[in-house]
RNA sequence: GCCGGGAUGGGGUAGGGGUAUCCUAAGGGACUGUGGAUCCCUCGACCCGGGUUCGAAUCCCGGUCCCGGCCCCA
């Protein structure tokens, strides 16, 4: 057993009862998704590496799983699921009335060194809102991320942003945006400080960015902002947003300090943080962004978020509903009328009939082991006479009945 | 890529230079038409490679994997 080949490093196997839990999960995020209109896509599991790496940047090389094929492409699995999607619709959904919503829940995988809630083959659930540059838009997308998250009863905190006012401060360290939009994401307040100094930045607008990028709290801190870094459409904008999101009651903070990075992030960007998790507390990360440009077409704008779907489940406590598992058992030479008899139950109930050859004592045994609520016996006297003996392996009751009957209901036998 | 802690039957563990412990799960029997209790039996392990040693699960070196953190996080 040593020997034994095992899974590679940064991935898991799911069990039945792990898998029953996340399968609840998904279905409760995609029924969220679908009432709001939205609607599942897939892409390929692989894509051309240029698709990535024109997206992010040659540095993610070291992050993704790329290779040759027998063609010599270069290919990646896919990292994230945004790239696959904006390509997909810029190569398939011209003539789709806009806006156009979708959805996804898909694996990913990323080079990354493994540790809690981080993997090398990850879910994401995410969707996309392409084609409508309102804050309506915005509004609708966190919103829909909100009620997932509360669906799935996780508790979170909300922070929602706009990196179009700190790229304005910004706007004259253009080659540099990339560099000090990572340290505010980060938090890093001295990093910033410093990267600020080094650019020989004013000291008005160093200290105008560190005061900004700590703004965080109600809607009421825009007013600030705007002393801050004066007024502008973005600022408004925000305000707006947030005046639906008030309507809505969503709980959530204006944190002005979120950056998420990326360049293509344009407008409104929003961030979601669970307890329990260790290091890796971000569930949801989500914003507007202008990415078609990349990829040689006329942009579009869309917004879109993705869940953390593995973290969200290590915080869920959902069960998977029982649906009340029956075993046939069968005397000594009466398997096959088992068989036949567990054929017919099943065009109602999961059922499940002995293929290890024990005896009937052991049937019953296994039967209670796997949890099943009821047991039909099947022997020499139900088939000479024609019934089926239905017993309640939680109280031990057992009944004379027929197979129409037990299909018709089994809350008789739960007695 | 970096730092720390780990790895003993399927799961959980004790031991820490010489015989590998216990619990649990699983399979069978006591009991060939009635499960859960009990008793008995069976199965099954020192992560990999090298070194030190008469002898290594134990000590040393290297690796792999796991856990936590750093970096990164599209």
């Amino acid at each position: 057993m040593n020997n034994m080949i095992s899974k590679p490093r940064g991935t898991r196997d799911f069990l039945p009862d792990e898998m029953e839990k996340r399968k609840v999960l998904e279905n409760i995020m995609r029924d969220v998704a679908e009432r709001y209109g939205y609607r599942e896509v897939s892409t390929p599991t692989f894509e051309h590496l240029e698709l990535f790496t024109k997206k992010s940047g040659e540095s993610i090389l070291k992050e993704i799983y790329h290779f040759k094929d027998k063609s010599g492409r270069d290919l990646a699995l896919r990292p994230e699921l945004t790239a696959a999607v904006t390509r997909m619709i810029l190569e398939e959904c011209h003539a789709m009335p806009r806006p156009l919503r979708f959805y996804y829940f898909s694996n990913c995988f990323r080079y990354e060194r493994p540790q809690k809630g981080r993997y090398r083959e990850f879910w994401q659930f995410g969707v996309e809102l392409v084609g409508s540059s309102m804050p309506q838009a915005d509004v609708e997308v966190i919103a829909l991320a909100y009620d997932i998250m509360k669906s799935a009863g996780v508790d979170f905190s909300l922070h929602v942003g706009h990196v179009g006012i700190l790229r304005d401060m910004l706007k004259d360290f253009k080659g540099e945006t990339a560099q000090l939009m990572r340290l505010i994401d980060k938090k890093d307040h001295k990093g910033l400080q410093e990267s600020l100094e080094s650019l020989n930045a004013p000291e008005e607008l160093i200290e105008k960015t560190l005061t900004f990028t700590k703004l965080l709290g109600g809607p009421e801190i825009l007013d600030e902002a705007e002393t801050i870094a004066g007024s502008s459409e973005h600022i408004d904008y925000l305000r707006g947003v947030c005046e639906m999101l008030d309507l809505l009651k969503l709980d959530y903070s204006v944190d002005l300090g979120i950056a998420r990075g990326l360049d293509y992030y344009t407008g409104v960007v929003f961030e979601a943080y669970a307890e329990g998790l260790g290091a890796q507390n971000q569930i949801c990360g989500g914003g507007s962004y202008r990415l078609a440009h990349l990829f040689g077409s006329r942009d579009i704008p869309s917004t879109g978020f993705a869940l953390g779907f593995d973290r969200i489940a290590e915080l869920s406590q959902f069960k998977k509903e029982e649906r009340g598992l029956i075993a046939v058992v069968s005397v000594k030479g009466y398997e096959k009328e088992a068989i036949k008899t567990a054929r017919e139950l099943r065009t109602r109930y999961q059922v499940v009939t002995d293929v290890m050859g024990r005896n009937m004592k052991n049937q019953l045994s296994n039967a209670s082991d796997i949890g099943a609520k009821l047991a039909v016996i099947i022997g020499k006297e139900e088939v000479e006479q024609g019934f089926i003996t239905v017993k309640n392996l939680e109280t031990g009751k057992q009944w004379k009945s027929s197979i129409d009957e037990l299909i018709s209901g089994y809350e008789q036998f739960l007695e």
